[in-house]
DNA sequence: GTCCATGTTCTTTA
DNA sequence: CTAAAGAACATGGA
């Protein structure tokens, strides 16, 4: 489900309901979707509710595709959704259970007015929750945001490595945010090929290629996100930027700039979108070519 | 039964 | 040693 855009819509869709809110109750179903620290999936897991109850939430935010919650302690929790992970803003008058449900916080107004329920459901457990007591940042391991990073300094990022450009996308330590649908679909836009070596990047082909990452997300963040199959945010709203997927699942069927099949290649383990036409493996530059 | 999936960490190889 | 490639994780749908 989750990359950028679709992390910040489910931020947005919160927004109206979490912050000022104080944690009553928390059921929590199973101790291994939630670890102390880092993402990590072979620890038992931590036992949430005595950390959280009694809690208010102070603010809310998005950092790469982590949905973090701060709290009146200087604590900070986060949601990492994985790939199947949901979370559900649902008055506590209308319970619609979904399967895999894990993590259940029953929130209310400063007054106990206005409850609620954050429910965390997860089928195939990708996705945690990460605890940071006070003092602990929840980002300590990422990459910079996309729309705060220069381009000279994603230019120095990127000559650090030898990896084609769209493995160098996914490391969410080198930039935080994209996963592979907003990877090739910003590739494509900056019409690089996804297997470019990123160490032969020149400073115009980056500034290039992060203006392409800005459009690219700035447009899906307005329409919701995308949703392939599951995805929602939290009040239960698709995302609606699959319209305008130019290679992203569309393979076989014309590039909207040339009318070229779209191509699929693994690159990095993960499935690659892009058009060949479009994105030629050599540029054709001035002067001599490489391979 | 097979293959594939919006993600990340851990292990192995080069 | 470091960087890159591969395996593993868990579940469901085509």
């Amino acid at each position: 489900m989750p990359e950028l855009p679709e992390v910040q819509a489910v931020v947005n869709s919160l927004l109206p309901h979490l912050p000022g809110r104080r944690i009553l109750t928390v059921i929590q179903h199973r101790a291994d979707i939630a670890c102390l620290h880092k993402f990590s999936r072979r620890s038992k897991g931590i036992d949430l509710a005595e950390l959280l109850t009694g809690r208010t939430v102070r603010s809310l935010f998005r950092r790469g595709k982590r949905i973090v919650f701060e709290l009146d302690d200087k604590a900070h929790f986060y949601v990492h959704l994985g790939m199947t992970g949901h979370l559900a803003w649902a008055a506590t008058v209308a319970k619609a259970k979904r399967p895999h449900t894990h993590l259940v916080l029953n929130l209310s107004g400063v007054d106990g007015h206005d409850p609620g329920d954050l429910s965390f459901s997860d089928p195939r457990r990708f996705g945690r929750v990460v605890y940071l007591p006070p003092g602990l940042p929840p980002d300590a391991d990422l990459g910079p945001e996309p729309f705060d990073l220069a381009p000279e300094d994603l230019h120095a990022r990127l000559r650090r490595t030898r990896r084609p450009i769209k493995a160098a996308l996914l490391d969410q330590t080198l930039l935080a945010g994209l996963g592979n649908i907003y990877a090739d679909e910003s590739l494509h836009a900056a019409r690089i090929h996804p297997r470019r070596r990123t160490h032969t990047l020149r400073r115009a082909d980056v500034e290039n290629l992060l203006a392409a990452i800005r459009r690219t997300l700035s447009a899906a963040i307005a329409a919701g996100g995308s949703t392939l199959r599951d995805y929602r945010d939290a009040a239960g709203n698709p995302g609606r930027y699959v319209e305008q997927h130019a290679v992203y699942g569309r393979r076989g069927r014309p590039c909207p700039t040339c009318s070229s099949p779209i191509r699929t290649i693994a690159v990095a383990q993960r499935s690659t979108h892009f058009c060949p036409v479009c994105q030629p493996a050599q540029p054709r530059r001035r002067g001599r070519q490489n391979g």
